[in-house]
DNA sequence: TGTACATCAGTGAACGCGCGTTCACTGATGTAC
DNA sequence: TGTACATCAGTGAACGCGCGTTCACTGATGTAC
């Protein structure tokens, strides 16, 4: 390894991923993430002003990575029904299934303008998406769309932390799974439904 | 003070509610919490095994403050529907007025077997009353009661993160609250309007 | 093409911090007879 | 009622730890002429 490491900024990065995995947020450290680089520790200051500013950074990643695995889960075919499904299920997936990625995912930005990182998190673009695509197609009336999606992330960014922090940490798979469904079904039908909202 | 503190439990946990009211969960150290007592250090471990201990103990006490502050919401004369709402509203509401001691209330504990302080934590049992009294009513068919508990909390614990460390911790208190409504309406109406489930 | 030099990404050592926990102890409390 | 003594709730000091961050620095890079 050369004296001038070249990539440092994107190696701590890719480092942090790596940690944060199984760690999360609390296992980004600076002397551990530039020892793992083999770096000294002070070298991660000529990229980042700061330990917050790394774990930011690494949050960023983290977020493409759920989105990733948001659209993985639409089939191309799929109906605009089942879009908003797959966005919300594969959500709640991704929670159960990468905690450590998940929890930093989830972390946001204090400092700077809201709409830093574009105009919205990806993950929740495939949200708003997924609910214009339903109104344009009849699935849902236009007046109703107005705030459906904070009904939604409730819902869904909820029933991801009870499986992750909460009471159904250690409920079996199957049954997550069934509950899963059932809980993004039981939103959706609140949505579409004719209430007197 | 006397030699013999007399009341050093209670008075670690007093403080502990007291600064985790504003700091959270992180916010109790032993050290601290010694320190603000006038105690030594190492006088709270005849009380409690370790930090792990003393912090569920205090964590206990929140969830009680919870269950207190929900409670309080609800009107005696409230309907079944209503008081269903209070509660989804109450648990919100607690969450956005009193964060340190909301994330210490949804703490759960790791050790012991599941039921552990009585057979449900008090918040979630104000939860399967209030739907076991809609279902009593009429207003929820009972085929549809299994898991509604789960769609309940779900949502209302995802709404309260959301304004917590969330996307909607800047918001401002009134859109806060009639979101808050449209989202808990939201979820009951999936639950008893007459969908496919 | 060669060279002077500014820039910049690293190094090595140290600072100060506060934490949880353990050790050997001391002095008050309360109980048995 | 008085006294011996076990128990128990505290003390004071220290351990080891790893952290984020700053200091003054060094040597490689790349650009201007």
């Amino acid at each position: 390894m050369s004296y001038h490491h070249g990539g440092l900024r994107a190696a701590l990065i890719a480092e942090g991923l790596r940690v944060a995995r199984t760690g999360g947020a609390a296992a980004l450290g600076m002397r551990e993430l530039t020892r793992a680089v083999g770096v000294s520790p002070n070298a991660a200051y000529r990229h980042f002003a700061d330990r917050q500013a790394l774990v930011l950074a690494v949050a960023l990643e983290a977020q493409d990575l759920l989105a990733d695995a948001m659209r993985a889960r639409i089939a191309p075919s799929a109906s605009p029904l089942d879009r908003l499904r797959a966005v919300g299920l594969g959500y709640i997936h991704f929670a159960r299934t990468e905690r450590g990625w998940f929890e930093l995912a989830i972390l946001t930005r204090d400092d700077g303008p809201p709409g830093t990182n574009g105009p919205f998190p990806a993950p929740f673009q495939l949200l708003l998406d997924a609910l214009d695509g339903l109104v344009a197609s009849g699935g849902l009336p236009a007046a109703r769309r107005a705030h459906a999606e904070w009904a939604c992330w409730s819902t869904v960014h909820g029933f991801a932390d009870l499986t992750t922090r909460g009471p159904l940490r250690r409920q079996d798979p199957a049954t997550l799974d069934a509950l899963a469904s059932y809980v993004v079904d039981t939103v959706i039908e609140g949505l579409t439904s004719g209430g007197s909202t």
